[in-house]
RNA sequence: GCGGGCGUAGCCGAACUGGUAUAGGCGCAUGCCUUAGGAGCAUGUGGGGCAACCCGUGGAGGUUCGAGUCCUCUCGCCCGCACCA
């Protein structure tokens, strides 16, 4: 049989024409439409570090595919890119190489820009924003100039996180396990003079607030809510026996306070060299010297036993009169509550340990029955759990009753007061470091702290300045840049050196993206409220507390201060699983990636596309198998050929379909990726089309013909390929000489009269095992079915000839004769 | 230790509210076509059994006509937090 010359599927010479098409077609461009539902789909912008490989493509695949998918479905849809530019990496290699980071980073953003676009990846690119441009840096000075103003941003001397190695302080947030999170090199301690945010005084409004997220994993929402960890307790106040002042214990159990034995205060705690007997002083100081040389890791570790030095100090139990002996261990922190507590060894297995160790008395106070069971076992009874025992007036109340009590008595006694702490700490966002946002204040001699005036940002980062090996800020020695006037009284005055940390940066370019070319303000209050909140954010889940804390939290600042009016910034978080090869998380370092251009060279973009999509579920981390890919590749091949290719392909062998059956599959598919690409359940929808494609396969091998039935359906495949490989199917819709951009029809719609079966397969069951599948008419009586069922041999043996005596009928599915 | 999640073929993984377990892909086997093929196409592919059937979703119980799905216990793995009073 004479064949025809059909093309071949050709992806390196029909993907560039495809993306100019798009260029020119704008498909992303847009702007404010109150005609059309708004959708803002964000993927997490990157830090540009050089070329990218397919490990990052896995968020911006999906971002893109999700993007397309909208705005086949009528949406008016912002799908914006930029850069998170500002960062140690460029510096630290400008030290290296001497390479000005504003060069390399430039660099590295053109390499990276050219790698999405060969991906098909496409962007707002007329929005596009770069943090470490003037025009985004300078309404970053902006937002801080908002923070001082409002009273959220402050500077105070602190002991800080500081990394030796990149040579600059860092959040608490920004030590992860004990490590820096960028370098992983253990903190050190540092007193340094330092900006923070005050983003504690939004602690109540991030942790409830998390209860409205319920388009967030839930794992993100449980980190965020445990790291602000709020409990609600008493300070109370313990006097000491032998001078006026007194101490202040926070306490999330004001009901055990009868089991107060000791006090334990933190090493730091203003009190301690006062209250130190001369007899104890040496072993004190000595105590102090020790865990000041300790790093937080050590400190931390529940490894770590527990130690401590009597003060030679007494403190009086407000509620015993008891004279209790004061120590000093590195368990109590001084940053957490008011950095000293009472020791009630009875219900707390912290305290319970010290006692043991150290000798002190321990007393039952918490029992499971109203009296004492004469026994103190190591374990810990919750407030809702038992009763006060040993408590003087309290005794025999339910915990919770003894803590309200106990609180309501320690505050007309004005010795305590009820109160909430928090885990969370402001926000320290002061770096050591040149590349990043300048902090706009001035230290002038006689007006202290002076904010550099709004008109006269952006505060210009100075481009031409010598980058030290010591890893010392050159801003320090900018002599141009540190010298300055006073806004406020003209005379000789200091610029701050300190930069911004870069969350700061990426804490608020999501209402950018909004007017990002806007040059008289950081966004526009209209704009930002028709397109916020972002309605599907899509990044990794290293972010998970970082930066969407800080996004959430300047979203707030913002919302209180009138200029957005969504106090929330996204709707819906997607995180997506990392993309491993030969087992290890695909990246530069380990020499396991997979480059874009490999791929386009190799398969085609969307090959790599489907692939990343089809690789597994993507909230998972996934293996990249090179096998795979070749299964994905045969797949487009297969729909190519049965587009475009031979009339014929091969003997009539396949599984007949009819033409009802075909557009039948044609609708289950479309009902199915459009459920599935909503849910982000890519693979399945990848898997979907592949079944079409086997069924069209089916219905040409079983004679079907290239018919108009089997037109619509081509059609309705590139339709439904279109946000997934949109190269290939642009070059469909063309071929079968369809006008215009398959990415700019509308998504096929399900036609439910379609969907509907004449006959269905039902399930027999006998005593709720499987004896029969037989064909029925569809909407079948359960009288009917049971007829039926009841004429199979297989279910007449499995009955051995009883009457059922009932049946479980779900219709269309499945009869469950039971016997007895 | 606390919190979140997960255990399904040889491998990656499907299975909406309990209702045909294993869709799709990889791999493997056989065949077709090829000078050739790490190409393409077709068929098959959980285990046992000649068969009727039996067994099978980490393990043990339970609820139910019916459990991968719900409950209890248990084992294993991953992630987060980790002396936060």
């Amino acid at each position: 049989m004479a064949k025809t010359a059909a093309p071949v599927y050709d992806p390196q010479a029909i993907e560039p024409k495809w993306r100019a098409a798009w260029k020119r077609a704008g498909l992303f461009k847009v702007s404010e439409d109150a005609g059309k539902p708004k959708f803002y789909n964000l993927v997490m912008f990157p830090y540009p570090s050089g070329p990218l490989h397919m490990g990052h493509f896995r968020n911006y695949v999906i971002g893109d595919a999700f993007a397309r998918y909208k705005l086949m479905r009528g949406y008016n849809v912002l799908n914006p890119f930029g850069w998170d530019a500002f960062g140690l990496p460029a510096e630290n290699a400008a030290i290296k190489s001497g390479i000005p980071p504003r060069v390399s980073t430039e660099e590295n953003i053109r390499i990276s820009k050219h790698e999405l676009d060969l991906m098909g990846v496409m962007y707002a690119w007329d929005r596009e924003v770069t943090t470490c441009n003037p025009d985004y840096y300078r309404w970053t000075q902006w937002l801080f100039l908002k923070l001082l103003e409002r009273g959220l941003a402050y500077k105070k001397l602190a002991s800080v996180n500081w990394c030796p190695k990149d040579n600059t302080v860092l959040a608490n947030e920004q030590i992860v396990n004990g490590v820096c999170w960028r370098c992983g090199t253990k903190p050190t301690k540092k007193d340094l003079d330092q900006w923070f945010f005050k983003i504690t005084a939004y602690a109540d409004r991030l942790l409830d607030d998390l209860d409205r997220l319920d388009r967030w994993p839930e794992r993100v929402r449980v980190m965020q809510a445990n790291w602000i960890g709020r409990s609600h307790g008493a300070d109370l106040e313990f006097p000491l026996a032998e001078r006026p002042d007194r101490i202040t214990a926070f306490t999330t159990r004001p009901d055990t306070v009868y089991g107060a034995t000791f006090m334990v205060l933190a090493p730091e705690h203003p009190l301690v060299a006062a209250l130190t007997t001369d007899k104890q002083r040496a072993e004190v100081t000595a105590y102090i010297e020790k865990t000041r040389m300790e790093t937080e890791i050590d400190r931390l570790s529940t490894e770590h036993e527990k130690t401590g030095v009597f003060t030679g100090g007494y403190a009086i139990n407000p509620f015993t009169n008891e004279r209790v002996p004061i120590w000093i261990a590195d368990y109590v922190l001084a940053t957490y509550g008011s950095g000293a507590i009472m020791g009630v060894p009875g219900n707390d297995e912290r305290d319970l340990e010290f006692a043991k160790k150290f000798g002190l008395p321990v007393r039952e106070i918490v029992s499971t029955t109203p009296q004492p069971t004469g026994a103190v076992t190591a374990t810990v009874l919750g407030l809702e759990q038992g009763y006060a025992v040993n408590s003087g007036p309290y005794s025999g109340l339910r915990s919770r009753e003894a803590f309200d009590r106990i609180i309501t008595d320690a505050e007309n006694r004005r010795i305590g007061r009820r109160t909430t702490t928090y885990r969370l700490r402001d926000w320290l966002i002061s770096r050591q470091r040149y590349w990043g946002v300048p902090i706009p204040v001035v230290y002038c001699p006689e007006h202290g702290i002076v904010p550099v005036p709004e008109a006269d940002l952006p505060v210009l980062l100075p481009p031409d300045v010598e980058f030290r090996s010591d890893g010392q800020n050159p801003l320090l020695y900018a002599k141009e840049f540190v010298n300055t006037t006073c806004p406020r009284c003209g005379k000789t005055a200091r610029r701050e050196t300190d930069t911004m940390d870069t969350f700061v940066d990426s804490s608020w370019y999501f209402l950018r993206y909004s007017s990002a070319q806007d040059d008289h303000e950081p966004f526009s209050t209209e704009k930002a409220n028709y397109w916020m909140p972002v309605d599907q954010y899509t990044g990794g889940i290293e972010h998970a507390i970082l930066h969407l804390l800080y996004s959430r939290f300047v979203t707030k600042v913002l919302h209180d201060a009138g200029m957005v009016a969504a106090d929330e910034p996204f709707t819906s978080l997607f995180t997506q699983g990392m993309i491993l090869r030969f087992g290890r998380v695909m990246s530069k370092s380990a020499g396991n990636g997979v480059t874009p251009d490999e791929m386009v060279e190799k398969y085609g973009a969307d090959t790599g596309r489907v692939y990343e999509l089809f690789i597994g579920p993507p909230e998972l981390d996934a293996e990249w198998n090179d096998r795979g890919v070749d299964g994905v590749a045969r797949f487009l091949h297969r729909v190519w050929r049965l587009v475009v290719g031979e009339e014929d392909n091969g003997p009539s062998t396949g599984t007949p379909v009819s033409s009802a059956g075909l557009l039948r599959k044609l609708h289950e598919t479309i009902d199915k990726v459009s459920r599935d690409v909503e849910a982000f359940h890519f693979n399945t929808a990848m898997a979907a089309l592949m079944e079409l494609s086997n069924a069209m396969q089916d219905y040409i091998q079983a004679g079907g013909r290239r018919d108009e039935t089997w037109d619509g359906v081509a059609r309705d495949l590139a339709r439904l390929l279109a946000p997934f490989a949109p190269h290939l199917a642009e070059e469909l819709w063309q071929r079968m000489g369809q006008e215009g951009l398959v990415a700019m029809t509308p998504w096929p719609t399900v036609d439910p009269g379609l969907l509907r079966r004449e006959t269905v397969t039902i399930v027999v069951q006998v005593d709720g095992k499987l004896r029969d599948r037989l064909e029925m008419a569809s909407g079948i009586s359960e009288a009917e079915a049971r007829d039926q069922a009841l004429k199979s041999p297989n279910v007449r043996r499995a009955l051995d000839s009883k009457e059922p005596a009932r049946a479980i009928f779900v219709p269309d599915r499945l009869i469950n004769l039971v016997s007895r």
